[in-house]
DNA sequence: TTGTGTGCAAAATCTTTGCACTTCG
DNA sequence: CGAAGTGCAAAGATTTTGCACACAA
């Protein structure tokens, strides 16, 4: 799983500096079970550096999503949030209820994506796929 | 493959009036062969109806995707615009170099969703399943 | 000490709402 | 004719930019 300590390490190897409102932005990220808005986000980081403006936790989050620790997670009506995610390619699961976001592995859409290939000429180079169900608490 | 008729007299039959500038919204979908921003949609829109407004755009956008005409396109970076689909539960596959958005179906993730379901105990309801490559033509 | 990073304020977008007028049925 | 639909203008919400100051390294 993943924890502040790894993502500050890999910030500063980055040649990033580690300040002050980047680790209240990144903790309040961690906390969140789910997913969260750059105002929440920021309505979070308050409690571990009060004055943590709203353009840092933008710059912040377009910083960490560059380096692979951030997803912004999409739902049929828009985009709703960002929450973390584990470097490499991973996808979520939301719960409809209560929001939280749970990372799963292990996508091996391969055979399926052969034959997409086949079928339309293109050459298919990424995905999204998100899943939006009802967690075993809400259930 | 949809046409300006048939989403009209669907319209119809769900009790909505079909106006100008709905004709010509519905027009502007149809002929964009990606997606497009409601602006981007205005602008075509107005080809066929001048005084179109953005708010109609959006209300009719809005009317066409409860309707399940039209989709919202999804990529890492936020939320591109809208693009027709037709009923029932399809997906894109968009070109990254050109925009064409093709829709395919027969997206079978059951096994798939089956062992992810098991793993976390989400009951899952629905997914989102984008793919992004480089079209026919681009390549 | 130095240049990266920050916060504020303001600008630029994007989307929604209120309201009088229009128009489809 | 009457209610649904429209467009404008304005309000809200969200995201980006410019700039002087602060503070990690």
């Amino acid at each position: 799983m993943l924890d502040e300590n790894e993502i500050v390490q890999q910030l500063s190897q980055a040649g990033y500096r580690i300040t002050q409102p980047r680790r209240a932005v990144i903790r309040a990220l961690l906390e969140d079970e789910g997913y969260a808005s750059p105002s929440e986000l920021r309505q979070q980081a308050r409690l571990y550096c009060p004055t943590v403006g709203l353009v840092t936790v933008y710059r912040t989050l377009d910083l960490l999503s560059e380096l692979g620790f951030v997803r912004r997670i999409h739902a049929e009506d828009g985009c709703r949030g960002y929450a973390t995610a584990n470097h490499g390619h991973n996808h979520h699961l939301i719960c409809r209820r209560c929001g939280a976001a749970v990372e799963f592995q292990g996508c091996d859409l391969s055979p399926f994506l052969a034959r997409i290939s086949q079928q339309t000429g293109y050459k298919i180079e990424d995905h999204i796929l998100e899943l939006v169900g009802v967690c075993a608490m809400c259930q």
